[in-house]
DNA sequence: ATAAAAAAGTGTTATAAAGTGCGTTAAAAG
DNA sequence: CTTTTAACGCACTTTATAACACTTTTTTAT
């Protein structure tokens, strides 16, 4: 599941998947998505239940009382939205106001939908195209240092 | 169970779960919740009742001559809060004087309820934006120095 | 010690807001 | 031109919350 993709949201701030992705999500019959702040950029990530499963696993066992380790969590674990989710049928996803504020969304606006295999970004339509030419945006966060216990973990 | 809740507390300090909650309630079979300080920030924990048999064992079988743990065991233990609790039915919460004006609540404010997976926290909304944005609180403890024998503890 | 009053806790109902589902129209692709 | 896809609009359903009423516990006064 690969590719940029510019659609909109409806008044409720609902999304749908494009059709190319259908037979990528009934092949690994998937039935939940989740959505979650991206912990450097004003952006969200979106992964597929079971790829969620592995990465909120992993986080959640790790000893919260490392600052680092609790920021992450709070920012990936503490703002994940759930969603049941159809393969068949519209493929339709709801964005939270908390997540959609984060990202610099505004309502029944146009979002940027990107593919990037396992997992997707969602990004505002400015942000992205100032990141892509170069730019850098004023809520982006480079310097986290991970400790030794997640130094390998891809999210 | 996971994700950013912005919810009310009523005038006699009770809170509802959100309604997305309920079905991993259910199948996860909890008649139990408990509520108690976080170590760390001006904020609440809460807990299934089996993650909690769980904590609240290993917690109190450790060596309390030890001043981190002997703390541990004050905070976590000694202010938990054990609540009854219906998955079906209004899933209704409440938060003891004593717990609400640790975390900064007021009667009849909103509170932050943010899920972590196997666990939830509860903030004072302005104490949690202030965390999130990056500020520091006055009363947070980053520099627990935890003994060898609690280090892989999660709570 | 007892009764009255106050406070704390529990449960119910009504209403507004948020979320969901689906048919229709418009646009794009074959 | 036909088929598929995306966008929009509307109606329905669910959820959250405030207001209210009732019960139990605690406090106060006699």
């Amino acid at each position: 599941m690969f590719g940029f993709n510019n659609i909109s949201l409806d008044k409720k701030s609902r999304f749908s998947f494009p059709a190319k992705y259908r037979d990528a999500f009934v092949n690994s019959n998937e039935n939940q998505i989740v959505i979650t702040k991206d912990p450097q950029y004003p952006a969200l990530k979106v992964y597929l239940g079971s790829e969620w499963d592995q990465i909120s696993t992993k986080l959640s066992s790790l000893q919260g009382l490392d600052p680092v380790v609790r920021n992450l969590q709070w920012t990936i674990l503490g703002n994940a939205s759930v969603c049941d989710f159809e393969p068949i049928g519209r493929m339709q996803v709801l964005i939270s106001n908390d997540l959609r504020k984060y990202a610099q969304i505004e309502e029944a606006n146009r979002i940027c939908l990107i593919g990037m295999g396992n997992k997707f970004e969602i990004w505002n339509q400015e942000n992205w195209e100032q990141r892509q030419t170069g730019g850098s945006l004023a809520t982006e966060i480079l310097d986290i240092v991970l400790p030794e216990s997640i130094k390998d973990m891809s999210f």
